[in-house]
DNA sequence: GAGAAGATTATCT
DNA sequence: GATAATCTTCTCC
């Protein structure tokens, strides 16, 4: 994929990533699923309070994965878009496995294939994502690489709201290909405790 | 240095 | 449907 695919907004990039392949080994998946984070103007952002640690990556070059950690045991994965300095990116939310379903398979025992790259976290553990791939380059010639795969129908990308967060709920960036069994089942909203 | 919340998932009722 | 598991990161004090 070339660089300049993701140096554009990101809710931009989300819908075009759709049907395009990740692959890092001996696995590749087909994204069904995404959603735009847009950064500084964008409330349910991790970078809208400004540049950390954690988030640093998406400040960088577009192009790049930004892999974080969460509820104690879950990673979950974006995409950089824009240019260096614009902290926006694309979380993978869901893909169906197109080849290495084996070592997917051995990572995730008890996930029948459809299931193994339906969910942010699930599709993690099925490609072996995990904080040492943060920042990875998909463009260059590394473990983690994003291509083309067979164009989607337009017809059948859909968008709506984002899921999992308690923020900017009104905004559409969340992007899935319409009747693809991967696509993650949670659309509800996350009230937790109280 | 302490406390709370979190871009989730598996499991139980 | 509801909730536990589990720990990093951010936000105050």
């Amino acid at each position: 994929m070339e660089r300049e695919f993701f140096d554009r907004d990101a809710e931009v990039v989300a819908p075009l990533l759709l049907g395009c392949v990740l692959s890092h080994g001996e696995v590749s998946v087909r994204l069904t699923e995404v959603e735009a984070y847009a950064g500084g103007r964008d409330a349910a952002s991790h970078a809208f309070r400004g540049r950390t640690a954690r988030n640093a990556v998406m400040f960088g070059p577009p192009g790049h994965t930004y892999v974080y950690f969460t509820y104690g045991m879950h990673f979950c994965v974006n995409l950089v878009c824009g240019p260096a300095g614009t902290p926006s990116a694309v979380l993978l939310r869901a893909g169906s496995v197109l080849s290495g379903s084996a070592v997917a398979s051995a990572r995730r025992p008890r996930s029948s294939v459809r299931d193994l790259a339906r969910g942010p976290a699930r599709l993690c553990q099925a490609l072996g994502i995990d904080r040492s791939l943060d920042g990875a380059d998909v463009c260059a010639d590394g473990p983690l690489r994003v291509s083309l795969g067979d164009p989607v129908d337009p017809s059948l990308v859909r968008c709506g709201p984002r899921t999992g967060i308690s923020s900017a709920t009104d905004t559409l960036w969340r992007f899935w290909i319409e009747g693809e069994p991967s696509v993650s089942p949670y659309r509800r909203h996350a009230p937790r405790s109280r």
